[in-house]
DNA sequence: CCTACCGATCGGTAGG
DNA sequence: CCTACCGATCGGTAGG
């Protein structure tokens, strides 16, 4: 603690630049999510924010920077609203069950006006290379991985047919995750999202039945307590 | 047939300005498939032809113009890669194999650098508002709509059970291409084109088998002649 | 956080 | 198809 003489001005306020500076960032991620990270322009969110270019630029120093901490921000979000509800459900079969509809429910309240910005990215740079791409592609592979990784706790546990592969079924359950984002987007009708929930449903009871019905009769119990 | 006189300055030679039009909506084409239509600048497009900023301008008149035809452009080489192949095979689950195997093909073969140029857009535009995003959603309603109607001809044919629900296996087969597309693009590997072919051969084989391995015996031979 | 500025580029126009 | 422009906006800098 201070001398009082500093009272008055709040010794240390810190919440100033920095509520600037998530108000940046939100307002950034808002448009990147609609529109793309390169519709990003520093012009742009002064004008929106009510502030000067340069009082934005301040905060970044490029418009790199500006673009990677929109990224990592949103990543922020995601993982808040997708990963940990997903993850907090008990290992296997639940927690991948628990985590597409994670997704879903993220999608459909819209918690990113434009959608998925994760989604919106895949397609903005699957084709273009630079640090965006990379940081992409090592984020596709992080996701899938993990959803093949729960595929695989519930094969161990007994809940998932042997016979499944666990990388093809993950490709189609981010399938369905995907497309539902972007038709539900395009014809604005959350709605559309119950048409990825079902295929993920579907996908889910053929690989727990079997292609033929054919279930492993009494599937070990499992053990909670160890990791994956 | 005209005098001589004009000869020498090949009367009406159309092919310099159209030419130089199909140019630059193909260069148009090629980087709206790797960076989205909002990337595409007259000047860039310039550059890129060795030609004034004027020079491009003239040919479409306002950047909305260019847009609008370097769409329909893409779209015509669409029909002739995908839609063409894909309706050529006899009506029924031969023609929907047909049309799924030749959109894979199409991303295989980099039809456009960038990959499917209506899965970049669709992510592109499905949360922007305009004439871009209004095209794009009766394109995907047409895409899925044509895809839907297939499989209800070869449900109507007997070659997949009647129990199958056409718009939701339409939108697990529509999901599976297009996240295909964007993966194979994204890892630069064609070769996860095969998770696409192989969700596609699966869901196929279910939907033509019933959920239990249930099969209808015979199968009516179905007529080749009736329209859908 | 501000004003004031830089060179480059944007879509578009004028006139040829 | 060209040169020569227009006002607006871009990312970024200087200096406070």
């Amino acid at each position: 603690m201070q001398d009082q003489e500093l009272d008055t001005e709040e010794p240390r306020r810190r919440s100033d630049g920095e509520q600037t500076h998530a108000a940046i960032l939100d307002a950034a991620i808002r448009l990147a999510s609609i529109e793309g990270l390169n519709s990003l322009t520093i012009g742009r969110l002064a004008r929106e924010l009510g502030i000067s270019k340069s009082g934005v630029f301040a905060h970044f120093r490029s418009k790199e920077r500006l673009q990677e901490e929109t990224v990592d921000a949103a990543g922020e979000i995601f993982e808040r609203e997708v990963l940990t509800p997903g993850l907090s459900a008990p290992e296997g079969l639940a927690q991948l069950e628990a985590l597409c509809e994670a997704y879903l429910s993220y999608v459909e309240r819209r918690v990113f006006p434009g959608g998925c910005f994760f989604a919106h990215l895949l397609a903005e740079f699957d084709a273009q290379s630079g640090p965006v791409h990379d940081q992409m592609e090592s984020n596709q592979r992080g996701w899938l991985g993990m959803v093949a990784g729960m595929i695989e706790t519930a094969i161990e546990r007994g809940e998932l047919d042997p016979a499944t592969d666990p990388l093809q079924l993950a490709f189609e359950l981010h399938a369905a995750m995907e497309l539902a984002n972007y038709l539900s987007m395009l014809h604005r009708d959350p709605s559309v999202v119950d048409r990825g929930r079902r295929a993920i449903r579907d996908a889910l009871a053929r690989a727990t039945q079997g292609p033929r019905g054919s279930r492993s009769t009494s599937p070990s119990p499992g053990n909670p307590q160890s990791g994956g």
